[in-house]
RNA sequence: GGCGCCGUGGCCGAGUGGCUGAGGCACGGGUCUGCAAAACCCGAUACACCGGUUCGAUUCCGGUCGGCGCCUCCA
């Protein structure tokens, strides 16, 4: 596959480092507040990214940090007269419990800053030791910008540049303005841990230095996060780490575009958020994901409840879809959800060229889906695929001229082509109808049959008042759950 | 001001040096249907602007205009 790199501003053959296994890093939360929806982008294109790596038949290894110590974690803390402990872990679980409701799963690890201040000691010395970074009279460590040649590489800044306008802000102890902290000198009240330099804390850059390195050794295939992380904070673990070590840090780096509201960057210092846990009381996960993966993660989307409603609209085609599928095949992909006896349908026929005319379109969309996220991961394009094998698939249910096995697999390519875009929600439509609901839908048809059409629609809105919806096709009805 | 990204039809959104302009939504017309929903079929409207390279550019190059991001905490 071919993946876009930051750093050398191309796309180029994507091999991972150790074989068939693929080492990524993506930036987490700092755990100070709920996530917002574009806080949800990288964490949603790096767990999609994992599981194409994964269908090519690769390994992953993702590490996602959770920063728990910094200084707008304090700054809460003090607001509200807590300790900054009890603040993060509130908010790191609840970006765990907010994240696990996309259901796209976990990353592999998910360190915490704070379980590692060994190794972020380790580095600073060693950053001392290599001539980067210096002790401060107060007690701070900076690093020194100015010792690292490559200083702006992944931010194509020049280091004259940036010193304009910089500036040092009170209380620092910095050489240089461009300077920044790897370790904090405490201040009373503050949480610290000891160190060679007496009690203090991490900085905010170097702990992804550290345990990106720990976890996933030097040269790693994949960095990654939003764009915005760029300057500084990627800047600097590139000059920590590269600084330490020596040699290249990561091999890829992979930045999200924004998610904008009205032409603007939704960011919580804008105050234009909208709290990803509020989302998912308004939207079902999948919705969501989908709202993600329509788009190249690249470019920068806008948050509207329009597009939402849009992705909303897209996913019921879908589950329509796999809906229509199980009631041909008699039977889903995953055996996870028994069929409920939803449909009353004829047996399918099925004729040879219609088999092979299916099959056909499975394997186009199949080497189109492929394509698309061989190709930076294109997962608008694969979705394109995606909705074109579907309606073939419905064209094909129509003719009824395709038998049980051929349409199986053609729901099997979908089945595995919306799990890798994380959709795989839409394939699980084993949904429960009660009891109740199915014999007001019986009743309906009988009234159908007698053209008691009043007493029909009658049924049909009691249906509908239990949330379901039915729908009357060839020789049968179908009751499905009402999209919320 | 510096650096970077981007500008595709009513909207969203792929893609490409020339072949029949993905896909979704919306809209119009049909099929099916008691009605409806779902689904299928057909349809109009593009490639910001100006130059250049080329036999030919929406696609490559340059410029203009516009939008966004970063340069300060930010996914």
């Amino acid at each position: 596959m071919r993946l876009y790199d930051s750093l050398t501003q191309n796309k180029r053959e994507f091999i991972p480092r150790d074989g068939d296994h693929v080492t990524m890093y993506f930036c987490g939360p700092t755990v100070y507040n709920y996530v917002h929806l574009g806080n949800a982008r990288p964490y949603v294109l790096s767990l999609v990214a994992k599981r194409y790596f994964e269908s090519l038949g690769w390994s992953v290894t993702l590490v996602e940090n959770i920063t728990d110590i910094d200084d707008r974690i304090i700054a809460k803390a003090q607001a509200e007269g807590r300790t900054a402990k009890e603040v993060a872990e509130e908010f790191a679980a609840a970006y765990i419990e907010d994240t696990n409701q996309l259901g796209l799963g976990r990353p592999d690890m998910e360190p915490y800053a704070t379980d590692h201040i060994a190794e972020i000691i380790d580095l600073v010395q060693r950053l001392i030791e290599n001539g980067h970074a210096y002790v401060a009279v107060n007690g701070d460590v900076y690093y020194k910008v100015a010792s690292f040649d490559t200083y702006g590489k992944l931010s194509k800044q020049r280091i004259e540049e940036m010193r304009h306008g910089a500036r040092i802000d009170p209380g620092e102890d910095k050489a240089d303005p461009l300077d920044f902290v790897l370790w904090k000198a405490a201040k009373p009240g503050e949480p610290a841990w000891e160190s060679p330099w007496g009690l203090g804390r991490p900085g905010w850059h170097i702990e992804c230095s550290a345990m990106g390195l720990k976890y996933l050794g030097e040269g790693f295939d994949i960095h990654g996060g939003g764009r915005d992380l760029i300057f500084p904070h990627h800047e600097n673990e590139i000059a920590q780490s590269e600084g330490a070590l020596g040699t290249d840090f990561v091999r890829f780096w992979v930045h999200n575009g924004m998610l904008n509201t009205k032409d603007e960057k939704m960011s919580k210092s804008v105050g234009n958020i909208f709290l990803l846990r509020e989302a998912l009381r308004e939207y079902r996960p999948e919705v969501l994901v989908c709202f993600f993966v329509s788009s190249h993660y690249r470019s920068p989307i806008e948050f509207s409840k329009e597009s939402l409603a849009k992705a909303g609209r897209q996913i019921e085609r879908l589950r329509n879809v796999f809906r229509a599928l199980a009631d041909y095949t008699g039977s889903t992909a995953d055996e996870v959800a028994p069929r409920a006896p939803q449909a009353m349908v004829d047996a399918p026929a099925g004729s040879a060229s219609g088999d092979e005319a299916l099959a056909e379109a499975v394997e186009a969309a199949r080497r189109g889906f492929e394509q698309a996220m061989a190709e930076d991961l294109n997962t608008g394009g694969a979705l394109g695929e995606v909705f074109m094998l579907a309606r073939e698939v419905n064209s094909a249910l129509g003719r009824r001229d395709v038998s049980v096995a051929a349409m199986a697999s053609a729901r099997d390519a979908l089945t595995d082509m919306v799990f890798v875009l994380g959709l795989d929600a839409v394939a699980r439509v084993g949904e429960e109808v009660p009891e109740e609901v199915l014999q007001l839908a019986a009743d309906r048809r009988r009234a159908r049959e007698e053209r008691n059409f009043a007493e029909a629609d009658r049924l049909r809105d009691a249906i509908a008042a239990r949330g379901f919806e039915v729908r009357d096709v060839p020789g049968g009805f179908k009751v499905v759950p009402r999209q919320v």
